[in-house]
DNA sequence: CCCATGACTAGAC
DNA sequence: GGTCTAGCCATGG
């Protein structure tokens, strides 16, 4: 993808503050361009060692994403005071922005 | 070039 | 609420 979209992409997420959550499709709306697709790919690729809140992405139904980092997102998501009803969605006022 | 594959989504049942 | 489906579009084979 052009480093320009995946820089707007990380610029945004960069901002999600503790204790909220975005979703995939937030993020993509908010680029000049970028789809919710984009937006995961873009995470998928993020080096080792980065200190992005990639955790504080879910999806548009308030679920975490289908991927093998779920269950360490969870715990850092509940470290930091998000909270999960018992289907596993977090709550709406949680949302950023 | 064609095809399959996703950390997805909105809409239809 | 859940499940399916078509759309999505960069990426890699």
């Amino acid at each position: 993808m052009k480093p320009e979209l995946r820089e707007q992409i990380l610029t945004i997420l960069a901002e999600v503050p503790a204790g909220r959550v975005t979703t995939y499709g937030r993020i993509a709306a908010m680029t000049d361009g970028a789809t919710p697709r984009l937006v995961a790919r873009a995470l998928r690729e993020l080096p080792a060692g980065h200190d992005l809140p990639w955790f504080r992405v879910i999806t548009a139904s308030r679920r975490l994403a289908d991927h093998g980092g779920a269950d360490e997102q969870r715990r850092r998501l509940v470290a930091e005071g998000v909270l999960f009803d018992t289907r596993g969605r977090v709550a709406a006022d949680r949302l950023w922005p």
